[in-house]
DNA sequence: AGAGGTACCTGGCAGC
DNA sequence: TGCTGCCAGGTACCTC
């Protein structure tokens, strides 16, 4: 489900509702996700104030004073603020209880995403420790994508989804960026020239930018933290526009699949 | 080392 | 209506 825009999105929604306050409980009726939620878990964030709510990729990261809670959305997870005693549907696995009445819920029907818990700092964690620069942070830029991409044969589409290149793409935004930039998504990094990487560095960080500033994109079930819908889908150039006409010069969107993954693109537009 | 495929899990939907 | 197969926003891990 949710690429940058929707982790930072939810991170908003939820923060305001966190910071300074106290756990009571965790509640975990699910403990079978991505990896299992540590059994520890509970004693380390119980009875502990939040101190603040960070996103790093598309990790959340609850920090208090003993260390960091980690979590991932993974394909279908989402967070929302619910009043404590709402009753739990079949897939919300996971609540935070604090003790102001409120509660964190996790919510995840695929369970691909993670709870997971270090000791601070929470990005010496493995998970972590090798994740590529944030993409709208001053370190992602030209001369540093440009290097990174020299040699390599591997399609642009994929090696902007290689968190360890650049963190918190996945497939909605490589495919978008890759239009803003008319950059056709197969083409070999190594074979783009520094001015067409700057032209992508660019449009990956407005795309990102707009996204969120619209609250991410709902497809299918992606909710804030307040249990509402983004806005960006009605924004998508070329994403699940297959066959549709590109909206710069007409012609209709193309689809290929590479592994797993649907790219669309525009194949008079991008080269 | 780099590239590509597989696995994890469930729900929704198209097609028969 | 009901079954089957395919699709989905992520990413660690495996093999070649």
């Amino acid at each position: 489900m949710p690429e940058l825009p929707e982790v930072e999105t939810t991170r908003r929604g939820i923060a305001p509702h966190l910071v300074g306050e106290r756990v009571q409980k965790l509640v975990v009726r699910q403990s079978r996700l991505r990896w299992p939620v540590p059994p520890e878990l509970a004693a380390r964030v119980e009875k502990r104030r939040i101190l603040d709510v960070s996103r790093r990729a598309k990790y959340l990261l609850l920090r208090n004073p003993q260390g960091t809670l980690i979590i991932h959305l993974g394909m279908s997870g989402s967070l929302c603020m619910v009043e404590r005693g709402t009753a739990p549907g079949p897939h919300d696995h996971i609540d935070l209880r604090l003790v102001n009445g409120k509660c964190l819920r996790f919510t995840d029907p695929r369970r691909f995403g993670a709870w997971l818990w270090t000791r601070q700092p929470a990005t010496q964690h493995e998970l972590l420790r090798n994740l590529g620069p944030e993409p709208l942070e001053d370190d992602f830029n030209a001369d540093g994508l440009f290097e990174r991409s020299r040699g390599r044969r591997v399609a642009i589409k994929n090696f902007l989804m290689n968190s360890h290149v650049v963190a918190g793409i996945g497939n909605i935004y490589a495919n978008e960026a890759l239009f803003r930039a008319g950059i056709h998504p197969g083409r070999a990094a190594g074979r783009i020239g520094r001015q067409r990487i700057g032209t992508l560095v660019a449009a990956i960080k407005d795309v990102l930018r707009d996204s969120i500033r619209q609250g991410g994109t709902t497809l299918r079930d992606f909710l804030n933290g307040e249990g509402k819908p983004g806005y960006f889908q009605q924004s998508l150039l070329v994403y699940a526009r297959a066959g549709d006409p590109c909206t710069a010069c007409g012609t209709p969107i193309r689809e290929t699949r590479t592994g797993q993954r649907s790219t669309f693109y525009c194949p008079r537009c991008q080269r």
